[in-house]
Parts: C-alpha cells; sequence; structure tokens
DNA sequence: CAATAAACTTAACGCGCGTAAAGTTTTTAT
DNA sequence: ATAAAAACTTTACGCGCGTTAAGTTTATTG
C-alpha cells in the first residue's frame, strides 16, 4: 500500500481532481454521487486524510470549538464535559478540552491559546469570582462564546445554565412539608455566582414560607470543597451553631464534607425517626447517590443544558457570530430524594 | 495600534529580518541579546503570535503533545492529567487532553484524531482490557507514545506506573498485622489490568503469610465503580458470602459502594473495637478522605508517576522516537491510614 | 433533441511560515 | 589590527490545501 502525500496525489489516485476533491471533504454531498462514490472507493483503499494544518491556514474558519470548565477534577464538569464534547463530534466539529484547574492564571492561558487555535466557537464555564472579567470580555468580542454553568453578566453571547432558584425553592419546600425548615450551609466567599443566586432564593423561599433564615456561612477558599464543608461542619457541630435538625447545602461537594463530619461525630442523618438531622443539598453531583446516608438533592438537567450550549453556539456560529442580543436559559431542577433528607 | 497579519509586517516593525524573527520563536536564546531585546519590545507593542497552523505544517514536528485518559470522570486521572498537562506546558509543549469515556471505540477514535495532530509525543492511559491491541500496537510505531496508569505488554515505547505488588502487600501486611487477614473484593471481569495484578499479589501474600485466600469477584461491567461495588457488596453482605471480617477492596471506587452497602445495611465498619468490619483499599481516591467511615487505603504516588511519565517522553522525543528498549518503571505505593481499617 | 444548468477539469495564485543559500555585517579571538 | 566565527539580511522555494477563473464534460429539462 503506497503511502499518499498529500490531496494532489489523492486526487491523482482516486481519478479526481484536487479542487473536486477540497470540495469532497468540506461537504461530501457538494459533489455528484458517482465522483463521491469514486472518492470514497479511494479513501478505503488508501487511507488519506487532509493535513489539518493545511486546511485550518487556509479555511477563514476553522471547525475547532474550544470547551472551558473550571475544574475538571470535579466529576460533575468532567461528565458535562463529556456530552459537549460527543455533540460537537457529532456535529462534525473538533472539541478541545480545557481545564481552568480553579486558577484566573490558567483561565487567561486558556483564552490565550484558544486565540491561537482560531477556533469557530468556544463553550466556556468561567470560574466565576475569581475570573479576569476584562479578560473574558476581550475575548468575546473576538470569539463566538457561549458561556455555561457560570453566568458572568452581560459576557458572551448567550448564557445557558440552571435556575438555582428552582433548585433552592425545591430542596426547601421538601424540606419543610416533611420536618423543619432548613439552615443554609454555604461558603462565606463562594467562588461560583451560583452560590450567591442559590443563598439568595435561600432568603426569599424561606421568607415566602414565613420562616426565619438562617445562613451558616464558613470560610475557605479554592475548589477544595469537600474538605471545607468537612472542615466547617466540624466547627459548626462543635461549637453547636446548628439551630434547626435539618440543613441544606449549597452544592453536593459541601454536603459531601458535611456528612463525612457528621458520621465522624456519630450524628445520625436521615429522613428517619432515629436521626438527628437531615441534609439535602444541590447539584446531583455523581457520588451523591454513594454518600452515607445517600444524598437527596437537586439534580441539574445536565443534558438540556449541554444540548443547549452547543445548539446555541451553533446558531452563533452560523449567523456570523452576532446579530441577536444576549439570551440567558435557566433550566429548573428535578428533586431526587434519598435517604439524607 | 495596528493588527499585524503576519510574521513579515512584525518583522519589518520590529526592524529585524524574518528569517531571524522566526528563528527568535522557535527558541529566543538562538539570537543575539541585541536583537533578542529588539524583537520582545516590538512583542509588547504589537502583540503578534505566529500562525500555529503555518507553523506547524511546515515544521517537520509539532509541540504538540496528546494526553489520553481512559476515564476523566474518575477524579484520579483528572488529577494525573493535570499534572501531566502543567509538565508538558512547563517544558514548552502544547498538551491537549482526551478521553476515552470507557469505550473502545472511542478509544481508537482518539488515536485517529491524534494522528492527524501529528504530536510530537503522546502519554497514554490505555483502557486495558477493552482497548485495541492491535490499533494501540500501529499506533505505537508511528507515535512516540508512553504508556502509563495501566500497561499493556510490549506497546509503547516506555510504561509508568504503580507497583501494584507494592499497594496490596501493604495493605494485606497492615490488616494482617492489626486484625484479621483480609478477603479480597473485585469485580469479575475487571476493565483494568491493574486489577489482575492486584489479585495475583493478594493471593501471593496471603500464601506467604500463611492464610488461605478469599477472593469474592462480583459481577458488572463498565466503569461505573461505585455502583458496581455498591450491588456486588449489598449481594455478597446479604448472602453471607463475607467469611472475614476484613476486607480488602481491589480499588479505592469499589470500596466507596462498598461503604455505601456497610452503610445501609448498619454495619458499623471501622478499626475500633465496637466495629464489625474493616475495610481498605487502593488507590487514595480524591474522594477517600471523605467516605464513611475515611478510607484506609495505599496511595498512588501520583507526582512521581506523572513526572517520570512527561520525562520518559521527553527523553523519547529527542531520541527522536526510538534508540533503546522499552522499560518499565513501577513506583511503590504509601500507606494512607484512616478510620476504615 | 437542443438548450441550459450543474458538475467537473485544468491552471494558477495565495495563505503564513520553515528553511536553505549566498552575501553582508557584527562580534570574538588572536 | 586582522582573521575567523557568528549572526545577520536578502532572496527564494516549498509545505498542503483553499479558492478562483476559464474551459470542458455531464446531467437535466421541456
Amino acid at each position: 500500500m503506497t503511502k499518499i502525500k498529500n490531496m494532489e496525489e489523492f486526487a491523482a489516485l482516486s481519478g479526481i481532481s484536487r479542487p473536486t476533491v477540497s470540495k469532497y471533504f468540506h461537504d461530501p454531498e457538494s459533489v455528484r454521487p458517482s465522483t463521491r462514490a469514486r472518492i470514497e472507493e479511494a479513501l478505503e483503499q488508501f487511507d488519506y486524510r487532509p493535513n489539518i494544518y493545511a486546511v485550518n491556514q487556509n479555511r477563514k474558519l476553522t471547525k475547532n470549538i474550544g470547551i472551558v470548565v473550571p475544574y475538571l477534577a470535579d466529576p460533575f464538569f468532567a461528565e458535562i464535559a463529556r456530552y459537549l464534547e460527543q455533540s460537537c463530534i457529532a456535529a462534525g466539529y473538533r472539541p478541545s478540552l480545557f481545564s481552568s484547574h480553579g486558577e484566573q492564571k490558567l483561565e487567561n492561558e486558556i483564552l490565550d491559546s484558544l486565540r491561537s487555535l482560531k477556533p469557530a466557537g468556544v463553550l466556556l464555564a468561567p470560574l466565576g469570582r475569581a475570573s479576569d472579567r476584562s479578560q473574558i470580555e476581550k475575548f468575546c468580542a473576538n470569539v463566538p462564546t457561549v458561556l455555561f454553568d457560570s453566568n458572568l453578566e452581560g459576557l458572551g453571547a448567550a448564557f445557558i445554565g440552571s435556575d438555582n432558584f428552582s433548585f433552592v425553592s425545591q430542596t426547601v419546600e421538601y424540606m419543610t412539608r416533611t420536618g423543619e425548615p432548613p439552615s443554609f450551609f454555604e461558603m462565606r466567599t463562594p467562588a461560583n455566582p451560583n452560590a450567591n443566586k442559590r443563598r439568595k432564593a435561600y432568603v426569599e423561599v424561606m421568607d415566602r414560607l414565613g420562616f426565619e433564615p438562617h445562613v451558616i456561612k464558613i470560610d475557605g477558599e479554592g475548589w477544595a470543597f469537600e474538605e471545607i464543608g468537612h472542615q466547617g461542619a466540624l466547627k459548626v457541630l462543635d461549637q453547636g451553631l446548628l439551630r434547626t435538625d435539618s440543613v441544606l447545602c449549597s452544592n453536593d461537594r459541601l454536603a459531601i464534607g458535611f456528612l463525612a463530619a457528621c458520621y465522624e461525630q456519630g450524628i445520625r442523618v436521615g429522613r428517619r425517626p432515629d436521626c438527628a438531622l437531615r441534609v439535602a443539598s444541590n447539584d446531583d453531583h455523581p457520588f451523591a447517590k454513594f454518600t452515607c446516608p445517600s444524598l437527596t438533592t437537586a439534580a441539574h438537567d445536565y443534558d438540556n443544558v449541554a444540548a443547549r450550549s452547543v445548539e446555541a453556539l451553533f446558531e452563533l456560529i452560523e449567523n456570523a457570530g452576532n446579530s441577536g442580543k444576549r439570551t440567558e436559559t435557566l433550566f429548573p431542577a428535578r428533586l431526587v430524594l434519598r435517604e439524607s433528607a
């Protein structure tokens, strides 16, 4: 089997001219069925593929799509990224996955290296509070970008995420309906803007239901939420700061730490009568099913968030990067009842 | 600020000839300090960067490095990937991260798309049993590849991983020394070759210590280890198949499922006298600290595995992809004592 | 069947940069 | 100071492919 060096050679072997072969690779449907057949026949025989660097150099727009998540070691983002990847591939694009690993410096570097990738578009889940707003703004001005998960007001052509109010209202109402209204457990300086929205939603829902909101803020920086939740919970439990027998954690990773602390302290958590405490949370983290006890939580609509994100990006790409005004799409949560509350 | 279009323009603005500017970008040290200064001055003023597609098309070898992990939703791999990424960047390379998501088809597709990236080298953690050996063999023949985490005998220029015997011998010896020798809890058809090595090590160590090995094999396919461990443990506990009061799980993710099952069944796990069962494991998964109880486990030498992997790849790249024979490097485990055993 | 449209071929240029050759300037060594 | 070495400049080609223009073949249509 001869080694094909370039499209010229391949075209010769297939018996079709190079411009037509080029056209075929751009869109197989754009050539006559008979020639398509001949090309594909040759393709099977000789295993040639266009040099992506030459292709991308000459095309005005590449088929690359950047996917950026704030913290890939969080399985939640790994799962979303997976879905996004698959959708891009299915649409004929080449996704590249990046993680900011919780650091602003890295997020900026990723934007930088994305620029040189000349992507057709970017799906960006920003760090949130830690993001360098001006850098992201500059980036969005040059590259069609759809934000997801964390909203940065006004940035990107669209935002797709979850409706934090829907999360919290469902968990609060459920806990209230089946027991005592919960305290809210969160980080004092949350990395993610969703956290703030969740706190506000908690306060609002409690007010509406006629209860006194009770927010517990714990210290800690960074993305080691389990550890922060663990330490914070130990402190709270130790100092008896908890004034309710039910707790709503801002997110599942904090809850994982919280439950670990309860276990260590011998506090029985659950909805059964012999339990001292009920703990619920938000996100439906992949591990939420395996906490002890398993975690009652409000689940993201993973599939819809991911699907709508790529959909929005593709629309954006087709409309040459501009047109309509910025849209925000929020998907409601689905309450998942397990043992913890 | 004028927009620079290409190196020609930038060279003119900086007052240096294009070939010299090209040389500078290839290696800043290769030009005279005075000219370097002039280029860098212009660089600050005009913010130009070479078109990576044009660069990669003409360079015989790109600065790309592929990083492939079998399952990115496993935080263990996310962490390793992070370290590998950073090391590559520090060495002046451009890493691209891929996850096979546990599927052979995807692993093969990744290899395919890596080929067109023409990477200088690839760091590959294969699926293991599910890998398409012949495909990987073909790939390694064309691209300098270092395997890590999972060894496929004979494939790749080098393998860097953990010494499974060291893992198991430490956990078994510890459990035996402080209590009863453990049963071994694993999947019947493990996805990963490390699992087989761990079972063999378990049997060997038990023999050596003069105990009867007791291997519990549970059903399940795929990479949802927590769920598999959970179901398997429920079955084992329910049917009273456990003949010891101590269990060594093949890996932490199974152990997470096992512990969840114990919790549900009201079985107290831990090393304290009031506990009915001791559970230990292998890997030191990022969440092992937050299980209930926290998990005693043998920790990978993350940093060394990752560092040695990139080191081996860089050596390989410098030696033009061949030379010496295949090496296997194994790092021992570090026993992490927590509450579960 | 001719007329028209659609798809093709040939020829040629350009993309932005690597790189080589030949000549010139600057630095270093003697 | 002079010779040699090192670094530079100019010139020019090539990489593999997108793309366009002009001419040719094939398919479609009434």
